[in-house]
DNA sequence: ACTGGCTCCTGAGGGC
DNA sequence: TGCCCTCAGGAGCCAG
């Protein structure tokens, strides 16, 4: 599922291809996202320039001088950029045409993705404007964690995976930097000490990086991860690893549903 | 202010 | 071989 080094990578790609250009069509084959696609976006979008191609959390920025572009690939979301020619795919649900004779296909089979046009600025859309710091920024350390977590009787997980406290969490990440940081997911997140949370951040920026390097890698070629992990799956310590030995110390890594997620981990390393 | 549960959807995988 | 059943999973939304 795209995670946020997939988004990233998709920004990348984007931006690369689709910076300057002019959108000359655009085709909504199937509406029925997460929310139904509005018609304003295919009324208003063609003709406009693309001026930036921004990522906030896990959702995609277009924005042009009439209004963005808001996209999320949800969890089996991709986007293709083809030529024109290219025949569809039965799950290619928006074509965007452009200038340069690329065209941009939203492919998501299951439809938790969404594509949402607004004239107004992004960051004060409902969406985004609650959204906590973005984990690659200076705004986010483990100053944040500790100082958002105090009182909070969730466990650690859920509190990491809520996108009010830290952009842009998914669940592999959650697992894979809990694990890297010794602490245990199901563990109360308003009782582990700052010292742990300066690690836990420093962790979580580690392994983001590490996968968008990754990412940038694998997917150069910009046909979208659609549902696949990315190849960074290689490098996962614990997420799918579930009955396999701890790289750590050997012990048979566990499998529990922690905030209504798989949640993999090491109850030796793990405290 | 928090918290946990529900919801959307389809393909994959297991059982028989 | 094929059919049926179950389930994962991002994250907004809502009730308690």
């Amino acid at each position: 599922m795209p995670e946020l080094p997939e988004v990233e990578t998709t920004r990348r790609g984007l931006d690369a291809r689709l910076l300057g250009q002019t959108v000359r069509a655009v085709k909504v084959r199937n509406p029925h996202l997460r929310w139904r696609v509005e018609d304003a976006m295919s009324r208003e979008l063609p003709g406009q320039r693309i001026v930036s191609v921004d990522r906030r959390a896990k959702y995609l920025l277009l924005r042009t001088d009439a209004g963005t572009l808001i996209l999320h690939l949800g969890m089996s979301g991709s986007l293709q950029v083809v030529p024109p020619s290219r025949p569809f795919h039965r799950h290619d649900h928006i074509v965007w045409d452009f200038s340069n004779d690329l065209s941009v296909r939203f492919r998501d089979h299951r439809r938790f993705g969404a594509a949402i046009w607004t004239r107004d600025d992004p960051f004060a859309h409902k969406l985004l404007s609650a959204l906590g710091p973005e984990p690659l920024s200076n705004a986010f350390d483990g100053g944040v964690l500790y100082e958002r977590s105090r009182g909070r009787r969730a466990t650690v997980k859920a509190f990491l995976m809520d996108g009010r406290v830290v952009a842009g969490i998914g669940n592999i990440y959650a697992n894979e930097a809990l694990f890297r940081a010794g602490i245990h997911p199901a563990r109360a997140a308003g009782r582990i000490a700052r010292g742990r949370y300066d690690r836990l951040a420093d962790h979580i920026r580690t392994v983001l990086r590490e996968s968008i390097d990754r990412g940038g890698t694998t997917l150069r070629d910009f046909v979208g991860s659609d549902g696949d992990p990315g190849h960074f799956i290689a490098h996962l310590d614990v997420y799918g690893r579930v009955g396999q030995p701890c790289r750590r110390c050997g012990e048979v890594l566990k499998l529990r549903v922690i905030a209504q997620r798989s949640t993999v981990y090491c109850r030796r390393c793990q405290r």
